[in-house]
Formats: C-alpha cells, structure tokens, sequence
DNA sequence: TGGTTGACAGTCC
DNA sequence: CGGACTGCCAACC
C-alpha cells in the first residue's frame, strides 16, 4: 500500500507537474506557490513520493541553480540520471550549475 | 509522545 | 565573500 500524500504534498507535486517541459523551477518558487514559508518540505514531499514521470521533480533545482536532489542524494548516480533527464529538455549544466537561468519557470501567479 | 533530521532558502554577522 | 542561524512540514527513532 503506497502512503496516500498529504494535503500539502499534494499542493506541492500539483505545482510540480504546472512546469512545461523544458523549463525548471527551484524549491523556494514552489514554496511560495504552495503558500509556505518553509522550502524543506518541498524536498520532503518529492523525496517521500518519487513518482517518476507523474511527478517531474527532476525539473526542480535549488534556488542557487545547483543541481540540487534526487531520489534522495544530493550526489551521485541518481544525480547522475538527473542530469541526463535534464539534458534531454536541452537543460544543460556546467560545474554542477544551471548554464541557463533563463530556463528557470516563473509561475503567474506569485 | 517528544525530539531530531532532511532533495532548501533567506537573512545576519 | 563566507559561515552560521532561523523558518517550517512531514517522516523517523
């Protein structure tokens, strides 16, 4: 049985899913959009629920334009696999560092 | 039940 | 420019 998301989790990976492909967001924009101040719990929520396609969190970088998490480790070979999902939306990154910030998704609504 | 930790960010010194 | 503290939500011990 998987653990049914919370309320705000939910929030969280309905924010997730809003970027188009080919653009990024970073743990503090979605913050702001799920309305908490609190950008931890961001992580949290894509960490407990990795669901893959459903879920884009390979889109989502920290606000440093670092590559940020994945599946739990801040590096190694999921970092790794990160990396070439983002390269294949032609999100390139050069010393572990976003080239392009413009590829950084701005919600409408802040 | 209570305390600590974690895919982070912003501010202060 | 760099290091340390605080904020906040859920899971884990």
């Amino acid at each position: 049985m998987e653990r049914q998301p919370t309320n705000f989790e939910r929030r969280v990976y309905n924010v997730v899913k809003r970027v188009p492909r080919g653009r990024v967001t970073t743990y503090g924009l979605l913050a702001r959009e799920v309305g908490c101040g609190s950008c931890r719990a961001i992580g949290q929520a894509l960490k407990r629920n990795p669901y893959a396609p459903r879920i884009p969190c390979h889109r989502v970088i920290a606000s440093d334009l670092t590559i940020g998490g994945y599946a739990g480790c801040t590096n190694g070979k999921q970092i790794d696999k990160k990396l070439a999902l983002l390269k294949k939306e032609k999100i390139l990154f050069r010393c572990g560092k976003l080239i392009d910030s413009n590829r950084i998704y701005r919600f409408q609504n802040r």
